[in-house]
DNA sequence: ACGATAATGTAATATGCTATAACTTAGCGG
DNA sequence: CCGCTAAGTTATAGCATATTACATTATCGT
């Protein structure tokens, strides 16, 4: 995680000018959310003059466009790893624990990615919203579970969905009260117990059925 | 929902400045978002001069925070609504649909409400977290469950963790792909049928001991 | 009524950030 | 070695936040 900042003492050209732009805003994220990104601290941060990012970012958004991709990709690395370093729980319940625990941590990160705006214009082919999806491509593959396609996909969208809900809400200080007695942990876990039961369930009607 | 300009065509006092900054500024964040709102704006379209607003907030932040209030108390009385009048499906299900409904009409206000800085920054006395908490305790309220106490709160915040997850994903795009043939309303009536069922399951079980 | 005083609004201005324009430097291919 | 292009610089326009000092209106006690 070395931070880039000049390769000599003081060159002309920066060396990846781009890439430290990315890593910088990244770290000012976790701290800051997605807000505290500004372009002018970055460039006098990484020793350039401010109009120097333009050159990399026709502006603000798609220098925090590319941040959000590369929040993604390092994520979906994290997540990977959580379903294939063998652990306490299902496949699953790793990926949902990991997820919560990165939200958490590093919330002003999460927060880029998952309730900003940036995400939400992001178009359907762009660099931006192929890693998200592939997010979630992951989770349904941790769904280790006697179904395939809609129906699994449908239950992968709930953990997902209530994953989500937990971070935020926890995050806004909106679990608290006698509900702060139970850990974000737990009440993770019962949602995604809880989704495979129906799962299963649903599984012995359609059986029934045929 | 008229909007305050001014009472006479050319008063020195604008009449209640602070009210109609609220308003205007609601209205600006159901459009663009949280980020949209500009003192600057808000004074020239309510035809004062730029300072005065900060004769009623502090700065930016302050009436962001008395406008996410606003907000709250404007989404409690329509979730009251839901409960109360008699509709389709359980109290607990006209509120979670209500609250979706909210979230994917009025996203502006619902990121402002769920997804800002703004209530995380919120002291616990506030007048915004108080509103909030409302919001929680309306949705408990709403359980007709044969259980109090700590286990209905626990099934009321699964609920409430994935409709938030539900309503955010949505707005992102990231509720696409095979998964978009399922509308968010079934999704979230699955979810609260689940967890009512995960409670009477947990009922049973705690019979069973005694 | 009247005058002090608080509340509210205005004008002028400092500061900080985004973004563009015009110019400069460095490296690379023919 | 020359010229082109990529990448960086200085200068500057434009806009928003926020503060200061000043002006106007409202209110309330006497």
């Amino acid at each position: 995680m070395g931070q880039i900042v000049r390769k000599p003492l003081k060159t002309y050209h920066h060396g990846d000018l781009r890439e430290a732009l990315i890593q910088a805003a990244l770290q000012e994220v976790e701290l800051g959310g997605p807000e505290a990104i500004s372009i002018k601290a970055l460039a006098k941060q990484l020793g350039v003059s401010q109009p120097a990012p333009y050159r990399h970012f026709a502006d603000r958004e798609a220098l925090l466009e590319a941040v959000t991709a590369e929040a993604f990709r390092q994520f979906n690395v994290i997540m990977r790893e959580a379903i294939e370093q063998p652990g306490k729980g299902s496949k699953l319940s790793r990926f949902a624990q990991a997820a919560l625990a990165f939200g958490l941590e590093r919330h002003g990160i999460y927060r880029l990615m998952f309730a900003s705006r940036t995400m939400a214009c992001a178009p359907k082919g762009s660099e931006l919203h192929t890693a998200a999806m592939e997010t979630l491509a992951l989770l349904v593959e941790s769904f280790e579970a006697p179904a395939v396609g809609l129906l699994r996909e449908r239950q992968a969208l709930k953990i997902w969905a209530g994953l989500h809900g937990i971070v935020m809400l926890a995050e806004q200080g909106l679990l608290t009260g006698e509900a702060a007695q139970i850990s974000r942990e737990e009440l993770l876990d019962e949602i995604v117990e809880q989704t495979k039961a129906a799962l299963t369930f649903a599984l012995q009607a359609a059986e029934g059925k045929a």
